[in-house]
DNA sequence: GTTGAGCGTT
């Protein structure tokens, strides 16, 4: 006899997870009616976790969920059982120890304590009844909220916007790397302009080579998700053999580069995104990459949060802010970059977002057109890239990318064509510290 | 007071 209370439990499954195998820890996490769990309701739980793993109870050993389009999958078609399911965190600069030399990873490691620290946000567009509980209370389901200022008038009265400052890094990505909508407001969440500059980051996007043509978005996200939270996957279509896959931390991505996985059965080669730029003799990445029309298509949505912004990505970090760049105003105080070769090298190098779409319902649209106060440096395409053509390595088509091999390597050499600036990849060499953006002239 | 682009009495 099954009493209608019992069936409603059932319909609105609970399943226990905990952060480690220890019952005690544990809480009950609700599903959504179709017997999947959204990784965003995990989030809100454990903030950072990126999957859920359980153990089998006749094999002993542990399994791993099925994550699609930011859902877990239960385990079978009866739903998730009365397994404790574990949380997945991503994993911390733990991978590859063994092939990183000990200097080398150590130098690793302080360049992250500086590269990847907290920064206030500001958070523009708050609703008038906001109170710094209500922010914190939002902003909690990306992580611990440290800080919460509302700025007001000499009135007390409230301005409509503020600033936060998340504990981790983590947290903070992962609150840029959407949109938020607060009681019905598109609210912005950006690195201040105080702070450009300040905390430029690595690439997130990895290029993922000798892909097959049944490997779709979601088989890459899934395979990739156990190693960190995958923010955007794309693959284009028709075929080409090779997809992008961006994560929400860039030494996630940066710790895969140069790694070979099998996926669905075939070996691919993980490498660096790196910037490809668009030029005379290569016109594929605006058409088939970047092109607004194909810019939600083939992209499986973002694995965390609310998937409900209507047409809109959700994805608004990899924005210029993130790199210090200013949409409203000029160049970056700190690179002697032309913004055009930045934008075309963000969008490459895991930026995406770049021309894409800028987040929030207001403001410019950056699809086609130059920033103000930039016209007619290149945005489009149809200039030339200065006196000297286009950065070299970069124009060339495919080539290279699918060959695998070696790590880094491709764009180390890629000394700007302006003399001003080099990037620097992933640090196989080259004369600057490898922490991606640099200012560092080409050593001859 | 009624408002909606912006950038922080540290």
């Amino acid at each position: 006899m099954v009493t209608k209370s019992e069936y409603n439990e059932d319909l609105f499954e609970y399943i226990k997870v905990s952060e480690d195998e220890d019952d005690a820890n544990s809480v009950e996490i609700p599903c959504e009616l179709d017997g999947t769990l959204l990784l965003s309701t995990l989030v809100a739980q454990f903030p950072g976790a990126c999957g859920l793993k359980y153990r089998h109870l006749d094999s002993k050993s542990i399994r791993g969920i099925r994550l699609s389009e930011g859902k877990l999958h239960p385990p079978s078609e009866v739903g998730w059982g009365k397994n404790l399911y574990v949380c997945v965190f991503p994993k911390e600069n733990k991978r590859k120890m063994e092939d990183v030399s000990p200097e080398n990873s150590a130098a690793k490691t302080k360049r992250l304590e500086k590269k990847l620290t907290c920064s206030d946000l500001i958070c523009l567009g708050l609703p008038w009844k906001s109170t710094e509980e209500s922010i914190k209370q939002y902003f909690e389901q990306f992580g611990e909220v440290v800080m919460v200022q509302l700025k007001k008038d000499k009135n007390g009265s409230f301005k409509g916007f503020g600033f936060i400052r998340f504990a981790t890094y983590a947290s903070q990505m992962r609150a840029l790397a959407q949109r938020h909508n607060i009681d019905g407001r598109w609210v912005d969440v950006r690195i201040p302009n105080s702070k450009e500059g300040v905390v430029p980051q690595m690439p997130c996007k990895v290029f993922v080579g000798r892909c097959t043509e049944d490997m779709t978005a979601d088989d890459l996200r899934e395979y990739f998700s156990k190693f960190g939270e995958v923010t955007d996957v794309f693959v284009p279509r028709p075929f080409r053999a090779f997809g992008f896959v961006t994560f929400l931390d860039p030494e996630v991505a940066q710790s895969l580069c140069g790694e070979d996985h099998v996926i669905k059965g075939a070996s691919v080669s993980v490498s660096s995104a790196a910037p490809k730029i668009r030029s005379k003799t290569n016109q594929n990445w605006k058409d088939e990459s970047y092109n607004s029309n194909n810019w939600e298509g083939n992209r499986s949505g973002p694995s965390g949060g609310s998937s409900s912004s209507g047409g809109n990505s959700n994805i608004d970090s990899l924005n210029m802010q993130n790199l210090g760049i200013n949409p409203n105003g000029g160049p970056p105080p700190n690179f002697n970059l032309p913004i055009s070769l930045v934008a075309a090298a963000l969008n490459q190098a895991g930026w995406g977002g770049f021309l894409g779409g800028h987040g929030g319902n207001s403001g410019p649209n950056w699809q086609g057109g130059p920033p103000p106060g930039n016209a007619g440096k290149n945005w489009n395409g149809n200039q030339n890239w200065g006196q000297n053509g286009p950065p070299p390595s970069w124009n060339q088509g495919n080539q290279g990318w699918s060959g695998g091999g070696g790590k880094g390597g491709n764009w180390n050499q890629g000394n700007w064509s302006n003399g001003q600036g080099n990037w620097n990849g992933n640090g196989s060499g080259g004369s600057g510290s490898g922490n991606g953006w640099n200012n560092n002239k080409p050593p001859s």
